[in-house]
DNA sequence: CCGAATCCGTTGGGATACTG
DNA sequence: CAGTATCCCAACGGATTCGG
């Protein structure tokens, strides 16, 4: 779900092209927020996903930069400083992810919610 | 990306909920041949994805009834026939795959084309 | 403050062979 | 025809530690 770069040919159809930037653990969620909130530092960001790792915050966002879906900008300042905003390719997943959250709010009110009567019975 | 039951706690935001439904390598295919050709038979689907195994198939197919996204009908005749269909949740799923081709489409036809152009130069 | 490096567990996904 | 049943590997993702 992560690099692609020359299997293109792997692809079935152009929407396993869409699905493989956008599929990583964290990947929407930092994209949502860098699209409602603006620019954030990488403090910020590891503040706004409580639960994930330095590790996969840098792998995540190295991932996304080299796809053209956020910008990186460093400042060579002490401390360290870097930036991360959404590219115009970024901004356009935007309609996108917000298709993906209204049908999850729906699915979830109807579909899982009789999966969980069925539980408690 | 494939069940998740009960842990729906561990979903940051709806998004990752229908991410989890769509995920699965093979899924996105399928609905989207269920939605543009209608019924198909599991040979039949088989047969519209040359690479795909018996098994990938069959667990594909069960993860996306068990989640109420396509329809299961099995005809108690000889030889087996089983029927695959999009449930009104699967159908409402399209948009969201027609956005996610469109997005890739372009990407493919300027990003990806940039980084070619980079490695044969 | 923003990472890189290493080690490691889990699981998604594939090849192959067998069955009602 | 439409599936199971095994075996197996690559990788995604996580914990932890070290560095500029």
């Amino acid at each position: 779900m992560t690099r692609m770069e020359r299997d293109l040919a792997s692809f079935n159809c152009e929407k396993e092209l869409t699905l493989s930037i956008i599929g990583g653990k964290w990947k929407m969620i930092i994209i949502w927020y860098l699209g409602k909130e603006g620019t954030k530092r990488f403090s910020e960001l590891k503040a706004l996903l409580p639960n994930i790792t330095q590790k996969m915050l840098t792998n995540q966002l190295r991932e996304l930069e080299s796809d053209d879906i956020i910008h990186r900008e460093v400042y060579p300042v002490v401390p360290p400083k870097v930036e991360y905003s959404l590219t115009a390719n970024g901004v356009s997943l935007i309609p996108i992810l917000e298709s993906m959250y209204s049908w999850g709010k729906g699915y979830m009110n109807t579909v899982v919610k009789e999966k969980e009567q069925k539980k408690d019975a």
